[in-house]
DNA sequence: ATCATTGCAAACACTTTGCATACGC
DNA sequence: GCGTATGCAAAGTGTTTGCAATGAT
């Protein structure tokens, strides 16, 4: 397991130190979207040497290479995703909690489409959807 | 024009003051999604006893009351949008310039078709849909 | 006179930077 | 031994907070 990771991180050029690994493994189990402080404070306590810039100088590494991306919804937090596919993600407004939403086709075509025809005149890189609301569990 | 604005905060339920009025003015005239301190920069230049708080404060009571829509694509910046229909946006990471995009029709369907399946388990407040690449004027 | 808005300064949270140290090949 | 990753502390940035002053009705 480790050692798929540290593969997949050599085949995008990234050195595979011991931090660098496990910061990923962290995030391929841990696919609620964790922030840069979570994931601190969730793995100083198996790796109590790890420091927050070091966190964040992967965190940038990862994303940088495309192995993970970085969501910004709130204003004020950024959160990791390790899935890389096209998806969406819905954020409740009253827990936090940030939920992977599938898109339907209908919207997946339209994404293409819209690209499609922004490519005429920008170049687009990333496209990203989300919704905000209440979920399930606060509803009461 | 300035007596329009009013009436549309009054209507909202929010007090008019000289300050929100020209803040709300400031944003219709200017739908480039300036940041709080953009706003700031500019405005002093008119009304130099113009604090930053007030921005802040004016700011979330617009976008509380929903006369404007705060947008967040970059971690480290609010932007904020006096244009609360749907459409989305483009953000160039070379120049940092945000763009107004007009989604096609089957994205717009895409999307309600995804809110109304989101809609049985959750309640959808709020969507959003941004691109991210290099715009046209800095392609080169 | 009362109540809400305003403005200053300090506090805050998150992230980045500079630089010295430690590690791995 | 060399080059890179790491870690600490300090600086930076954007935003919020506490509280006193101001302003409007």
């Amino acid at each position: 397991m480790l050692d798929d990771l540290k593969t997949i991180l050599e085949q995008k050029g990234i050195i595979p130190s011991y931090h660098r690994i496990k910061i990923y493994e962290y995030l391929v189990n841990n696919k609620d979207h964790p922030t840069a402080d979570i994931i601190y404070t969730d793995m100083i306590k198996q790796i109590p040497t790890l420091s927050k810039t070091t966190i964040y100088n992967t965190l940038k590494t990862l994303s940088g290479k495309g192995l993970i991306s970085s969501i910004t919804i709130e204003d004020n937090e950024v959160r990791f995703d390790p899935d890389t596919g096209l998806h969406g993600h819905f954020k409740c407004l009253r827990c936090g909690n940030l939920y992977d939403i599938e898109l339907c086709s209908t919207l997946k075509n339209g994404l293409s489409e819209c690209i499609n025809s922004l490519e005429m005149e920008h170049r687009i890189t990333d496209s990203q959807v989300y919704f905000k609301g209440i979920c399930k569990k606060c509803r009461t």
